[in-house]
RNA sequence: GCCCGGGUGGCGGAAUCGGCAUACGCGAAGGACUUAAAAUCCUUUGUUCGCAAGGACUUGUGGGUUCGAGUCCCACCCCGGGCACCA
C-alpha cells in the first residue's frame, strides 16, 4: 500500500493540537537544562508562507525536537510582527483596515505552520499589534525618554516620497527606500530620535563574545564604523583680524604638514558668520543652495566630479607651521560626521587629491615609503616616513600621529559612522508614541499607568504626505489636557517604526501574559539568553542591531540579566528559483509551499529543504529533487509495513547492529551541528543497508532506533509508524538513542597501497597491524611487485589503519 | 575601491585532523514487471585513450610546501553578499 501522506499527516496534526500543544510546553520549574530556540518571527504578509520561512522554521523545529529528546527543557515559541508599512500599504491598496488584513493573514500563517508539523508552544504566541503587547513597547520608550535616550530634534532626515514617511539610515539602501526602492529625499522635520550612538562602543565590543556568523559581525562593525583620531583647531584670519577658529577631525595627524586647505560642509553653521567677512558671499550662498537642492543620490554619486567654492578673504593657520591655508566649502564633506570640517591633505587622501587637482590647489608630499620625494599622480594613502614636516622629518608615520598631536596640543577623539536612530514615522499603523506636547511644559511623558495608549480607530489612515501622521486629523484623540499643568495640550501623532516591536519580543515569550511586568525577572534569568536564533541575513544592521541596543539598555535598567540577547545566530541561505535567480512572482519562479505539501506532504517538504545543501548556503530549488526524499519516505513506509507484517525478529544481526550504531553516531553529531543535509544522507544510507536483503527480519529495537533518529526531521511518518509498531505514546517523547562504541569497532580495514602518492592497489587487513606487517602485505601484492620491478623503495610511510605509501 | 563568503561530475552537494576525491540525492542510459504507460525494482554513469587487461588526466587558473594537497602558503581570475566621499 502506498503511503498516504496527506491523510496521515492531517491525522497527527489534529492529534498534536488536541491538548493545547501540551507536548511542546516547556516546564517552568524543571531541573532539566534549558534551551531557548527562536525564529525571527514573521511579518504575516498576504502572500502567506514562502519556502524561505519553511527552511528557517523547519531547521529550528528539528533542533527543538532533537533537544527535547535529548532531555532539554525547550522553549520554542512563535508570534507575529504585524505593525509596519507592508500591512498598511496592502490595506490601503485593498481598501481594508490594517487590523483586519493582519488578522486574516495571521490565520493563514497559523494554518500553514501547523500543517508543517512545527512544534511551537502556541500558548505563548504574541502579536506586536496587540495593545497588551505594545503597552510594553511604549513602556520601554518611556524609560528611554526618562534616561534622555529618546529626544526630539529638528533635522534633515531621509524621506521616502512614495511611503510618505521618514526613514532611518539603516532603512536606506543605495540612496533608495528599503521597502519600495524610491530614491530617498532630504526633508527637514521635527522627529523623535533614539540615542543608539550612546551604545556604539558597547555594541561594538559586545560582538566579540557572540557566536554569530563572521559576515554579520563584520557588517555591524562597519556600520558602527569606529575611528580613532585627533581634533585639531585652526585659527581663522581675515586680513589681520582674528575671527575665531575651526576644529577638524583627522585620523592622520601625521600628515598635518601636508594640509594645504580646509573644507567645510555646506551645512556647517560657522559659514553664516564667516560669510560676513568674505568677498564672495553671494557666490557662497548660491553654492550652499545648490547643495541643499541635491538629493542624497546626487550628492553621493561617486561618478560625479567634486564641486566647491572658496571663502575668499579668510584664511586658516596651520598650527604646526603657521602656514596660511585657503578655506573652501564642498559637499564632499559631510556635516554629520566628525566636526563637519576637514583639513585637506591632497597628497595623501584620494578625495582631497581630486579636489586639489580640479581647483589648482597645492599638493605637498609629507609621507613617503622610501623617504624620497615623488611626482604624485595619485594620493598615497599608505604608511611611510615623514618629509617636508619640519622637526618630524624621517619619523615613522604611525609614531608621528601621536607626536604631532601632542606638539600642537590636539585632543584625542573617537568618532562613529553610526548615527542616532530616527524613531518616528508619519504613518498610522504603528505604536503611538506615549508623549503629550504641552505649550508650557514641553514634551510630557504619559504616566505608566495610562499605558497602553491605544491606536485610535480612524476613517482614513492614508499618509498625508505633509510630514504629519494621519493621527493628527483625529482631534478628539489629539487634544488632551497636559498631565503636568492641566492646560490644553496635544498628543504626539507620529508612530513608532516597524522595528520597535521586534526589539524585545524574545523577552515577552518568556512571560507572555504578565500584566504587571514586561517579564518576570525570575523567568527571564531562567531562559535568557536565546541559545539559538535563526533568520535571514537581511536584518544584519536593522533588527539585530536595534534589538541589541534595547537589550543593553534594559540590562542597564535592571529589566534583563544578560548583556546580549542572542548568543548563537544562524542565517539560513536564500532559496533561489530553479533558474538560480531570486524567487519572485514577477519572475515566475516562485514555489508555493502549500502546493508541495499537498502533493508530497509536509515531511517531504521539510526533508527536501534540509537536504538541498548546507543551511547557511544559498541554493536553487529543483522541482525534481523533491522526488528523491519522497521516494525515501515511501521506501521507509514499505520496509516498516513489511516488517510489521512479519512481526520483526529479536535475533541480533551484527551487520545491522553496526549500521544502526554508526547511523546513531553520525546523525547525532550532524544534528548537533545543524548539518541536516548529511544527517539525511546518513539515514538514507542506513535505509539502503536495511532494505538490501528482502524478507529478512530486522530486530525491533533497530527499527525503533531508526524511527527515533528520523523523528525530528520527519515528525509525521515516524509518529504513524511508531504507533503502528504498537506504541501508545508519541515517538517525540522518546529518549534520543545512544550508540554503543563497541559495536562501531571494525576488525578489518581496506589498506590503501600508494606508490609515490598514487593509489595503486588495496587489500583487506586486520585493524591495528604494525608497519612491518603492512609493508609485507603491500610488497607481496602482484600488482605492486610489477610496478616496483627495477625500483627500490626509498622510503615507506604507513598511516595506521589507513594507507601505506611507497616512495621510489 | 574596501570588507566578508564561495568556485568540486550533466545538476544539488559530500569529503570532521593534510591520507581511497565525487558519499547521498537528482537527472540520464539500459534492463525487469506490464497489452501499454505511470509507479516500483535491478544495472551503468567524472573525462579521456583502449576490443580488453589496463593507462593517463581531473576539485576556477598558475606556482609553492609535503612521501602525499579539494584541504596549507603565494599570486591571479570569476561568482554571490555587504559597505561606499565617514576625513
Amino acid at each position: 500500500m502506498k503511503y498516504n501522506c496527506d491523510k496521515i499527516e492531517k491525522k497527527w496534526m489534529q492529534e498534536w493540537s488536541k491538548n493545547n500543544y501540551a507536548d511542546w510546553k516547556p516546564t517552568e520549574n524543571a531541573k532539566k537544562k534549558k534551551k531557548y530556540v527562536l525564529d525571527m518571527f514573521p511579518y504575516p504578509s498576504g502572500d502567506g508562507l514562502h519556502v524561505g520561512h519553511v527552511e528557517n522554521y523547519a531547521a529550528t523545529d528539528i533542533y527543538s525536537r532533537y533537544s527535547r529528546m535529548k532531555g532539554f527543557n525547550v522553549l520554542h515559541p512563535m508570534g507575529w510582527d504585524a505593525f509596519g508599512l507592508p500591512a498598511e500599504n496592502y490595506a490601503i491598496k485593498t481598501k481594508q483596515h490594517p487590523a483586519q488584513v493582519v488578522e486574516k493573514n495571521i490565520k493563514v500563517f497559523r494554518r500553514q505552520i501547523e500543517r508543517l508539523g512545527l512544534s511551537y508552544d502556541w500558548n505563548r504566541k504574541i502579536n506586536t499589534t496587540d495593545p497588551k503587547y505594545y503597552k510594553w513597547t511604549q513602556w520601554i520608550f518611556l524609560q528611554l525618554f526618562k534616561h534622555g535616550l529618546a529626544y526630539e530634534k529638528e533635522a534633515p532626515i531621509n524621506w521616502c516620497p512614495s511611503c510618505k514617511t521618514g526613514l532611518a539610515n539603516e532603512e536606506v539602501v543605495e540612496g533608495k527606500c528599503d521597502r519600495c526602492g524610491t530614491p530617498v529625499e532630504r526633508k527637514k522635520l521635527k522627529q523623535w530620535w533614539l540615542k543608539i550612538t550612546a551604545y556604539a562602543e558597547r555594541l561594538l565590543s559586545g560582538l566579540d563574545q557572540l557566536d554569530w556568523p563572521n559576515s554579520i559581525k563584520e557588517m555591524q562593525k562597519n556600520w558602527i564604523g569606529r575611528s580613532e583620531g585627533s581634533l585639531i583647531k585652526f585659527k581663522l584670519k581675515s586680513g589681520d583680524v582674528n575671527i575665531g577658529e575651526i576644529e577638524v577631525f583627522t585620523t592622520r595627524a601625521d600628515t598635518l604638514f601636508g594640509a594645504t586647505y580646509l573644507v567645510l560642509s555646506p551645512e556647517h553653521p560657522i559659514i553664516n558668520i564667516l560669510k560676513n567677512h568674505a568677498d564672495n558671499a553671494k557666490e557662497i550662498d548660491r553654492y550652499i543652495n545648490e547643495a541643499r537642492q541635491k538629493s542624497d543620490m546626487e550628492r553621493m554619486d561617486p561618478t560625479k566630479t567634486k564641486t566647491g567654492v572658496e571663502i575668499k578673504n579668510i584664511q586658516a593657520i596651520n598650527p604646526a607651521n603657521n602656514q596660511l591655508l585657503p578655506l573652501w566649502i564642498s559637499d564632499y564633506v559631510l556635516v554629520h560626521y566628525g566636526t563637519g570640517a576637514i583639513m585637506a591633505v591632497p597628497a595623501h587622501d584620494e578625495r582631497d587629491f581630486e579636489f586639489a587637482k580640479k581647483f589648482g590647489l597645492k599638493i605637498i608630499e609629507v609621507i613617503s615609503p622610501d623617504q624620497k620625494e615623488h611626482q604624485l599622480n595619485a594620493a598615497y594613502t599608505g604608511p611611510g616616513y615623514l618629509l617636508n614636516s619640519g622637526p618630524f622629518n624621517g619619523l615613522d608615520s604611525e609614531i608621528a600621529q601621536d607626536k604631532i598631536s601632542l606638539f600642537i596640543g590636539a585632543k584625542k577623539s573617537v568618532f562613529y559612522k553610526m548615527r542616532d536612530w530616527v524613531f518616528s514615522r508619519q504613518r498610522y499603523w504603528g505604536e503611538p508614541i506615549p508623549i503629550i506636547k504641552c505649550p508650557k511644559c514641553g514634551n510630557v511623558p504619559l504616566s505608566e499607568k495610562d499605558l497602553p495608549l491605544t491606536l485610535p480607530k480612524v476613517k482614513s489612515y492614508e499618509p498625508s504626505g505633509t510630514g504629519e501622521s494621519p493621527l493628527a486629523a483625529i482631534s478628539s484623540w489629539v487634544n488632551v489636557k497636559c498631565p503636568k499643568c492641566g492646560g490644553p495640550a496635544k498628543r504626539e501623532t507620529n508612530t513608532m517604526p516597524q522595528w520597535a516591536g521586534s526589539c524585545w519580543y524574545y523577552l515577552r515569550y518568556i512571560d507572555p501574559k504578565n500584566s504587571k511586568q514586561l517579564v518576570d525577572p525570575k523567568k527571564e534569568k531562567k531562559w535568557m539568553p536565546v541559545d539559538l536564533y535563526m533568520g535571514g541575513a537581511e536584518h544584519a544592521v536593522l533588527h539585530l542591531l536595534y534589538a541589541r541596543f534595547w537589550h543593553k539598555f534594559l540590562n542597564d535598567s535592571g529589566v534583563v540579566s544578560t548583556d546580549e540577547p542572542f548568543q548563537k545566530l544562524i542565517n539560513q541561505g536564500t532559496i533561489l528559483g530553479a533558474n538560480n535567480e531570486k524567487m519572485s512572482k514577477s519572475r515566475g519562479n516562485a514555489v508555493n509551499p502549500d502546493d508541495i505539501v499537498k502533493q508530497y506532504g509536509a515531511d517531504a517538504l521539510r526533508l527536501y529543504e534540509m537536504f538541498m545543501g548546507p543551511l547557511q548556503a544559498a541554493k536553487p530549488w529543483n522541482t525534481e529533487g523533491i522526488n528523491g526524499v519522497s521516494r525515501f519516505l515511501n521506501r521507509i513506509w514499505n520496509l516498516f509495513s513489511a516488517q510489521i507484517k512479519i512481526n520483526g525478529g529479536e535475533k541480533n544481526n551484527p551487520t545491522t547492529a553496526k549500521t544502526i550504531n554508526q547511523t546513531i553516531k553520525k546523525v547525532t553529531e550532524d544534528l548537533e551541528n545543524l548539518d541536516y543535509n548529511t544527517a539525511i544522507s546518513a539515514l538514507m544510507e542506513c535505509l539502503n543497508a536495511l532494505t538490501a536483503k528482502e524478507g529478512v527480519k530486522i530486530k525491533k529495537s533497530h527499527l525503533e532506533d531508526f524511527l527515533r533518529l528520523l523523528a525530528p526531521l520527519a515528525p509525521f511518518i515516524t509518529e504513524e509508524l511508531w504507533h503502528q509498531m504498537g506504541h501508545k505514546t508519541s515517538v517525540h517523547k522518546e529518549r534520543w538513542p545512544k550508540y554503543n562504541k563497541k559495536m562501531l569497532r571494525e576488525k578489518e580495514f581496506d589498506l590503501i597501497i600508494q606508490i609515490n602518492g598514487k593509489v595503486r592497489d588495496k587489500v583487506k587487513a586486520m585493524v591495528d597491524i604494525n608497519q612491518g606487517e603492512a609493508e609485507r602485505m603491500a610488497l607481496n601484492r602482484e600488482k605492486i611487485k610489477k610496478i616496483l620491478t627495477g625500483n627500490h623503495p626509498k622510503k615507506i610511510i604507513y598511516i595506521p589503519n589507513r594507507l601505506i605509501n611507497i616512495v621510489i
